[in-house]
DNA sequence: AGTGTATCCTGCAGGC
DNA sequence: TGCCTGCAGGATACAC
């Protein structure tokens, strides 16, 4: 659930809380969420300091001292949360499932209701080796439109099911590619290869433009996503089409439409997203 | 090779 | 109230 938006996010609330921070202690009560032996885990985390936190696609980045990283991917209802002492109460995790106990007092927790979301201590040359297998991070200048459109051309999927496939763009979720092909006017069940070299540049766009807005909104609270101090995102209040079946589009008034394939729903304007002529 | 489907898991909303 | 179904922001093993 968590997009790159919410990844973001998460990782500028993260930079203020934990960086510093010297790992003492790591407590893990779902074996489930780890990608690799517990052992392995412990020993990748357990002493070091934490040196930067970043972002790939959907991907927080924990980088520590000794080219070590963790990588977590946050799933549907992954969260991480810092905290100065050990929480209670009603700000205490309801899911805690890894749980990161620094020198200092205070810890960081990965929350995770449905464990989706997975937690690894990786090298920084094993992670170079996943990154490598992801695509173009979308909001670096580097990324051209005409790269989009080229790619678009080589594949018969779908372009909503395009643009959630993290090798062709990394950090594209459900709700913004849908924003994004409404704002470029395209189907989402287009196929890729059918949109035309003008849609691309449009899309190119829009979907910069969507990620820019939301990550200056704080992301998008359906119902699960909190950001590092628990707060909501913002964006909900922007989105044009996602969860808005039934509702007029806001830029003629057409009912939004909600079909299901590749087993999610879709979101589209039926006017101004015409169905794909065969 | 590239795509679609089913599956992992929990919680919530709505219908009866 | 309780039971059932469907749905949810992701990723991936498998079948075609």
């Amino acid at each position: 659930m968590p997009e790159l938006p919410e990844a973001e996010t998460i990782v500028r609330g993260l930079r203020t809380a934990v960086l510093g921070e010297h790992i003492h202690r790591v407590e893990v009560m779902h074996n489930d969420i780890l990608r690799q032996p517990k052992t392995e885990f412990v020993r990748g985390v357990r002493g070091r300091s934490i040196d930067a936190i970043g972002r790939r696609g959907k991907n927080v980045l924990i980088r520590l001292e000794g080219d070590r990283v963790i990588a977590v991917n946050l799933g549907m209802t992954g969260r991480l949360l810092p905290f100065s002492a050990l929480p209670r109460g009603e700000r205490r995790p309801s899911h805690p499932a890894v749980r990161f106990r620094f020198e200092s007092g205070a810890l960081l927790v990965f929350d995770d209701t449905r464990r989706f979301g997975t937690v690894e201590a990786l090298t920084d040359d094993e992670w170079q080796t996943r990154s490598a297998r992801m695509g173009p991070e979308p909001l670096d200048a580097g990324y051209r439109a005409r790269d989009l459109f080229r790619a678009l051309q080589r594949s018969r999927a779908p372009a909503r099911s395009w643009l959630l496939d993290q090798k062709n763009i990394a950090g594209l979720g459900n709700i913004y590619a849908n924003e994004a092909l409404y704002l470029a006017g395209v189907h989402p069940q287009r196929e890729a290869r059918r949109v035309r070299r003008p849609e691309a540049m449009g899309l190119h766009r829009a979907i910069r433009r969507v990620l820019r807005d939301a990550i200056q909104a704080g992301g998008t609270t359906i119902r699960d996503y909190r950001n590092a101090e628990g707060g909501r995102g913002e964006y909900v209040r922007r989105l044009c089409v996602y969860g808005r079946n039934g509702e007029p589009c806001l830029k003629c008034r057409s009912d939004i439409c909600r079909i299901v394939f590749a087993n999610r729903s879709a979101f589209y304007c039926p006017t101004c997203q015409p169905v794909p002529t065969p």
